[in-house]
RNA sequence: GGAGAGGUGGCCGAGUGGCUUAAGGCGUCGGUUUGCUAAACCGAUGUAGUGUCGAAAGGCGCUACCGGGGGUUCGAAUCCCCCCUUCUCCGCCA
């Protein structure tokens, strides 16, 4: 969320950072509201001084009252002021919900850097780490083939007993994945990140807190909770499938004040990760390009502003680390003004390659959202006692996700006769050093 | 699921409708005293919004905030309703 008095004082800031992400129909939102802004200020004023005169007649009375005199007049005066503070406060209140619903739509500025573009064909490459790419000298399967015949993956029960989009890993599949997460756990503690592992699911305070909410509420599963249909409305009672461990763990520290010398504060979560992706039908539905539950192991940063942006660039060294000690090809893609998410003031995707597909396959998405998540979750900092809180920088990104991290794992490391050699680092955590 | 007790500032804790400007204490910061330290004493010590003065740091004023939300009242930390949450006991349960 943007500072009201950013939209106020730098209207045309924003407008532009809305054109570079290509939202021209957002503009005159902005305009709304400056006047929803104005109209609400005016009305604060006129409250507080009908207010400030209560409370001093409410005194006076008090006064009488304790002299035994007689108060009834000014009472019936201040019936009347408490009827118009009420009024006032009544159009407040719509006012200001209003201007939260704005607020809460409005994508976050870009950092300097970030490349104007119109869409993801414009995201610039900068880097290509592809020593490991292999010559095949035959077809390469593909990882639903090569899980199929290795009888390691199972989509088709998984889809009997649940749905489509939620595969089942068997044997020295599920072995592999639980030896994935582990190895990415154990590589990010050495770095020095603290370890969490959340709840599953959360209210709907910290999704609106990380900024899945209200925009992205119809990609996030929901659960409810017995005695749930008795309340009012379904606003009550309800919980979320977490999309990314970025979200509880975001959230852990909703609402506090941190102190500086703390900072930054940098987190590693393992989580399973729900998403129904709902409108998404058609694109990468194959397999594991995309599904509604997979295993991630997410970075989350809390920094001051002014290392906020060597924290992302050693945020996104944290997460390639992975990948090269795996001994995959990959490379790291800097998001266009276009492309970049709404939350994002600056963020690189981290790309694998496919040789069965003959593409990159997103893997991680590194972000800064400098204080657009803070001040949506109120996460501030002191730098020390008697300093005024500041909101913090909160960075995170997936280190990694192991879905799509399975495939390249799986079609880059198959052998001609259909096995699966298993990278040495994973060796000690999967206790067996080929599939099939 | 049932019964009971709680949630007050950075922390502890008083406060049953107006002499409360949230008592008192602890902590922290500044000062006085002082070979040094400690103690004692004095003072300060929240967040947000807004107005005003100032080049700024900040000053002064007003408003809101006692778990959250609604209500009663001229006036609510205090009374009423709903919710969240913590603790204790009972029941059930992997």
């Amino acid at each position: 969320m943007l500072d009201i008095k950013l939209v106020r004082e730098n209207p045309d800031k924003i407008k532009s950072a809305l054109l570079a992400r290509q939202l021209p129909n957002e503009l005159s939102k902005i305009d709304e509201l400056l006047a929803l802004d104005q109209r609400r200020r005016a009305l604060v004023s006129q409250s507080d001084s009908l207010k400030a005169k209560r409370n001093k007649v409410s005194d006076d009375i008090a006064r009488l009252k304790r002299n035994k005199e007689n108060a009834d007049a000014l009472i019936a005066e201040m019936k009347i002021v408490s009827d118009d503070i009420a009024a006032l406060d009544a159009e407040l209140r719509d006012l200001e919900a209003k201007q939260e619903e704005l607020l809460l739509h409005l994508p976050n500025l870009l950092h300097e850097s970030v490349p104007l573009g119109k869409d993801a064909s414009e995201n610039v490459v900068c880097k290509e780490v592809l020593r490991h790419q292999r010559d095949f000298d035959f077809k390469p399967k593909n990882h639903l083939e090569l899980g199929k015949a290795l009888d390691i993956l199972d989509f088709e029960r998984g889809a009997k007993i649940t749905g489509a989009g939620f595969p089942v890993y068997k044997g020295k599949g599920a072995t592999l994945e639980r030896a994935l997460i582990n190895f990415m756990l154990d590589t990010h503690l050495a770095k020095g990140y603290e370890e969490i592992f959340p709840p599953f699911f959360v209210n709907r305070e910290s999704l609106r807190g990380t900024g899945q909410f209200p925009k992205f509420i119809g990609q996030v599963y929901r659960a409810s909770y017995e005695g749930q249909e008795t309340y009012e409305a379904d606003t009550v009672g309800r919980l979320f499938a977490i999309p990314t461990a970025e979200v509880p763990v975001t959230n852990l520290h909703r609402d506090e004040i941190l102190k500086g010398s703390q900072l930054p504060i940098k987190y590693v979560a393992y989580s399973a990760c729900f998403r129904s992706e709902a409108g998404s039908y058609g694109k990468d539905v194959r397999g594991f390009l995309r599904v509604h539950q997979f295993n991630k192991v997410e970075l989350v940063k809390f920094a001051t502003p002014e290392t906020s942006y060597d924290e992302l660039e050693s945020l996104v060294a944290d997460a390639e680390s992975i990948l090269v000690a795996l001994g995959l090809p990959y490379r790291v893609v800097l998001l266009c003004s276009g492309d970049i998410g709404a939350n994002a003031a600056k963020c690189y995707d981290l790309e694998v390659w496919s040789p069965a597909e003959q593409r990159f396959l997103e893997v991680s998405s590194c972000s800064n959202f400098e204080d657009f998540q803070a001040r949506r979750a109120n996460i501030r900092f002191k730098r020390d006692e008697k300093s005024k809180p500041e909101f913090v920088h909160t960075l995170n990104g997936s280190g990694l996700a192991t879905s799509r991290l399975m495939v390249a794992l799986l079609e880059n490391y198959q052998t001609k006769d259909g096995k699966i050699i298993v990278p040495e680092v994973l060796r000690p955590y999967a206790r067996f050093d080929a599939i099939g």
